[in-house]
DNA sequence: CGTCGTAGGCGTACAACATACGCCTACGGA
DNA sequence: TCCGTAGGCGTATGTTGTACGCCTACGACG
């Protein structure tokens, strides 16, 4: 095997994300990452045959920092919101990367990784066949919506505050209730948020159980 | 005023939205969309100042299709369900604009037209203060959660079937979830998934009710 | 210790893009 | 009839992703 490889794909991927935490998604060029690498701008092609991988290899690091071993002792609600935290936290730590990991988040095993657990969660919750894919569904759902609303805009943010200088005639709820929300953090939104959704997961469960158990394991 | 305008916005949203959904998102180029309106490539800037502004076009035309009067005589939460649904239903008529609509959301007026109407069912059902703005906030999570997710791969679509492919040794619960998945329409996925936000909602406004009425009114 | 094939590295080149600038021209009010 | 405003466009520039073809460093084998 003659000439070894100078960087490994985390390298390339660390590269990448260093121009994108630093100068921001639209500095993100192979020429930059090549330049961030000392590489000439060609030769970053012989570690990725693509723009599109090289975006995949950054969404793939980004989330490789989520940890996917669920709490103990804990109820699976709470382990749900553990696990579902993890996540937003791994997105908020580098925010300028995210409409990427919208874009790629279905390319990255760490995704899979991730949704295995929430399953085994789930599962060990009592929801089982097509429940169970409909919840992880609701999940991943909720997830990135929040992530996405964080993004662009977190109730106490810019958008909120434009909102609540609207002009009360045309939209005199929306105006209301963006100066109420003005007080909102982003992460109470999202927990709050989520606490309604775990509502629902668990009545759902309880009227599954009503209905008929069907095929209950255990 | 001399020499009035040839086309109005609405005709060069179109034009954009035409090139879309022929040619698909990448085609999207101000040369492409003014070869469509039978313009040079920098005539289109007398109607635009930028790519950026063009993009916010689009998103308007396809959300404007979204009607946005609760529908009556229904209780509440069929009422969020209309509404949201029309949402989708507008989403899904533009697949390849998708990823616009995601990016400009916060730009387009019939998106504030809409969530005034959401409030309106939300204040009648109950929901004051920031709970009110905590339940939109939610409503709104999920279905962008949920329209991305249709977008690229809804659990019956190609997604699932290589999940459904996976390892069953590395991701048993994965593998299996998405083999019960695969019967599972676009549709159904998304109402069931909200059929279990609402359950939520209903039971966050009951425990609100109880754990004390704070200011309500009426 | 030489030699050779493989794979890394890069300079040049090109096509597509958004867009700045400056010119001509059609139009409507006077 | 004339004039100013605003529409229309040709040209040009800088940036992007990436194909191509060349040189070169390296490690295994002799």
């Amino acid at each position: 095997m003659p000439r070894p490889r100078s960087y490994s794909e985390t390298d390339i991927a660390a590269a990448a994300l260093a121009v994108i935490d630093h100068d921001g998604l639209a500095a993100l060029t192979m020429r930059a990452v090549a330049v961030r690498l000392g590489l000439g701008t060609m030769s970053l092609y012989r570690y990725v045959s693509d723009r599109e991988q090289l975006e995949g290899l950054v969404v793939d690091l980004v989330l490789s920092a989520v940890d996917t071993t669920p709490p103990p002792d804990l109820p699976w609600d709470e382990q749900l919101t553990v696990l579902v935290e993890r996540v937003r936290a791994a997105a908020a730590a580098h925010p300028q990367a995210i409409p990427l990991a919208l874009t790629h988040r279905h390319t990255s095993a760490n995704v899979l990784r991730w949704a295995e657990a929430v399953l085994g969660v789930l599962t060990a919750a009592g929801f089982t066949e097509d429940r169970r894919a409909i919840a992880l569904r609701c999940l991943l759902g909720h997830l990135i919506g929040s992530i996405q609303m964080d993004h662009l805009g977190p109730l106490s943010g810019a958008g909120t505050e434009a909102m609540a200088r609207l002009s009360p005639e045309a939209y005199p709820l929306l105006a209301e209730t963006a100066r109420e929300a003005r007080e909102v953090t982003a992460g109470d939104e999202f927990r709050r948020g989520f606490r309604i959704l775990l509502l629902g997961l668990r009545a759902s469960l309880d009227q599954a159980a009503e209905t008929g158990p069907e095929v209950t394991n255990q």
